[in-house]
DNA sequence: GTCTATAAGCCGATAGAC
DNA sequence: GTCTATCGGCTTATAGAC
């Protein structure tokens, strides 16, 4: 099927989504326009509105994309039995998935008061689900006698806080590879579910 | 001295910087309107550029106000010599002090990316110094064979990570009182930096 | 110190041509 | 699918009366 010239929706839909998400990050929601989004794509303001109804909902899709492929991934990550490995393996991937994506991470995060109502919800959602799957790992761990934690619900937030804080401090130029990060906050947690 | 009819600015000064702070906490300093924090005073928006130069001068000061009260209210927390006791109190202290300010928290952290370069330089400095204190108390038990920390600075960022984070869940209204919270947070802490 | 009025400009979203 | 032009409304900040 030939294409009319000027038709680059397969090439403009992503372009947006990428655009939206760098300036998001940076600048955050409120303080960026659809012109600004419009203008990083190279084209005018009014194509955009082909790709997305309104701004919330570019706001919205970009959050729930990110979520859904957080949970698709982790998901398809293996599982091992013993507690102990489901959780390193958590913890790894956790640091992992989450500093290669520091923009995705930041709005998931620093956007979530200016969702509408509905979409707040949506997205809480898929947040509990992901902390869900670390609790169970927790609560595995310690009915096993492999972990000895007092609150187990307070134990994954404190596990995800430190663990996504990592973001706020991570730059591939610095003096610790990914790798070797991952290994000090794997320890870190381990001592956490032990001690 | 008689005061002129209308002149309330003992009154008026510290109103806004309150309405300012819980709509930016709120609503992110992006979405709020110099008009919006003017209605919440109840005053007209002109009234407003009598107690701030511009809108960026009102973020800057509740974010060093808070920052400095913050190091002040540390300052004068005693400093036991051990290093165990010293880093029970930090964390019980760190846990309390934001648990009970969490909008000029949030603001802080939420906020950066709003400052001018210069402005974000300045409460970067007062952040970095509360930081460094903990890296003290760190560096100090490591040094006196209290603790096994292998990366010291990683730890504070984790420690402070994990500790802030109460923030994101903790409710008055919740199973856990603030002081359980405070012994669940610091059993963990301990763990961290013993194992 | 507070008010009203206004300047100058940007906002999200839409209509209609091509 | 993209463009130009536009609507109605909002924005920060200032000027000048009281």
């Amino acid at each position: 099927m030939a294409r009319t010239a000027g038709s680059h929706s397969a090439l403009t839909a992503p372009r947006i989504r990428e655009a939206a998400q760098e300036l998001f990050a940076r600048h955050g929601y409120a303080a960026v326009s659809m012109r600004q989004i419009a203008a990083e794509v190279g084209v005018q303001v009014g194509a955009l509105y082909n790709y997305t109804p309104d701004k919330q909902s570019l706001l919205f899709d970009l959050m729930t994309a990110h979520l859904d492929a957080l949970l698709a991934a982790q998901a398809a990550e293996d599982r091992p039995a013993d507690p102990m490995q489901a959780l390193e393996a958590f913890a790894r991937f956790h640091i992992r998935y989450h500093a290669e994506r520091p923009d995705a991470v930041f709005i998931a995060y620093m956007e979530l008061r200016n969702l509408t109502p509905d979409n707040f919800a949506t997205v809480e959602t898929l947040r509990h689900r992901y902390e869900d799957r670390l609790s169970a790992i927790l609560s595995a761990g310690q009915a096993a006698g492999a972990f000895r934690i007092a609150e187990p619900r307070i134990a994954t937030m404190a596990i995800i806080a430190m663990l996504t804080g990592v973001n706020t401090w991570f730059r591939q130029s610095g003096r610790l590879s990914l790798s070797e990060v991952e290994d000090v906050y794997w320890d870190m947690t381990r001592r956490l579910v032990t001690g």
